[in-house]
DNA sequence: GTGTGTGAAACTGTTCACAGCT
DNA sequence: AGCTGTGAACAGTTTCACACAC
């Protein structure tokens, strides 16, 4: 299990993959080849063969991949073979939306939390969850071993609950205000949003 | 212009580049050089005017660029000079969250309407819109001139639902279902999805 | 025969380093 | 003197093509 020289690109290939395998599995089919995975994302055979080389040798010859089998490697190497604590900062629209999809629980993304700093919102409930104020931040990550935080705050706030986030031992952020969050090396960020992913594509039309 | 051979990452760091920019017209400075511009978004200076070199020269010797003209150039390059149309598709908790998000109107996205399959969400209120049923996708997108499509629909409807609204001529879709849809060449797809974002981020952690 | 796993080749993208302009 | 614009060098990523296993 060479596991040090990764590029990044193929890390974020393998979520579509175990997707996609998932996908394949409610179908009932046991075996698929790379030819036929690729097929379904659209990438090359030689692409996905490559891309597991990086963690081992999954495949039969001339048979292909066992479905379940690849999927389980992929979830141990992706690590979602267990669970994720999850704080979600933000309780407006996209909070409330966030908080009430489902395929976060399903996935083993445990939401243990979410905060807002307006008054008006602390105490509301949202599903099983209740809005709780910004000062239970440090508790809650403590507590609950909350490792992941996703930022639903407007962008003139995002930094400085980033900063107070990290602060309190988050390690890794999902970004949904389009702003470029200034963290230490050690922090992960990715970044979602529709505004900035529309602005690519009208280059296109 | 050579408009011709401009790799896709560089034109994914295009809207970052103007969101910065932006940032920066609001603290009143001027002029900016592609050092600092870099330190901002975390990219090297030489990134900066190599990718800016793709579209033409806009900086001063010795000075850097004029903030405003680079924001001005920029909207062109990526079309953002102008309103694009925009049709949401799904009225779930998502789709409310996306009506309500200010910033696409800010930035001359016009959401032009928001469709349901379900009975018991057409002809409600969201903002100032009201949801209308799937069957008026083709007269929408026809007389609203509707470009762009957001698919906030679960995974299970989205393909078929893709399929139907390029059936009525929109070209490019941003997808917040975790899977691949199916399209032809012509139309452009950008997929948003958090969990399939987590799902990286774990590999790190 | 058929499909994996993998070095080597081809291609794409990034960084370097410096000429040129102001 | 200082910062852009850019060819050339370098690094990273994808594709090719074939040995190998069944």
């Amino acid at each position: 299990m060479p596991r040090y020289n990764v590029p990044d690109v193929v890390v974020r290939r393998l979520p579509l993959y175990l997707q996609t395998l998932n996908h394949i599995a409610e179908t009932g089919q046991k075996v698929v080849s790379s030819t036929e995975l690729g097929r379904w994302i659209g990438v090359s055979s030689a692409q996905i063969r490559k891309d597991l080389s990086y963690f081992g040798a999954f495949g039969k010859q001339r048979l292909g991949y066992e479905v379940d089998y690849l999927r389980s490697e992929l979830k141990r190497i992706l690590q979602l073979d267990q669970d994720w604590h999850v704080l979600i900062v933000g309780a407006g629209a996209l909070g409330h939306a966030l908080v009430n999809y489902r395929a976060f629980e399903e996935q083993h993304f445990v939401i243990e939390g979410v905060l807002d700093h307006d008054e008006a919102k602390i105490g509301q409930a949202i599903g099983t969850l209740v809005v709780q104020p910004m000062s239970c931040m440090a508790q809650t990550v403590k507590e609950r071993h909350v490792e992941i935080a996703i930022l639903a705050v407007p962008a003139r706030a995002a930094q400085s609950v980033a900063d107070q986030l990290i602060a309190a031992g988050v390690g890794s952020i999902l970004c949904y205000a389009p702003i470029t969050l200034s963290v230490p090396d050690d922090v992960h960020v990715a970044y979602i949003d529709p505004v900035t992913t529309l602005q690519t594509m009208t280059y296109y039309l």
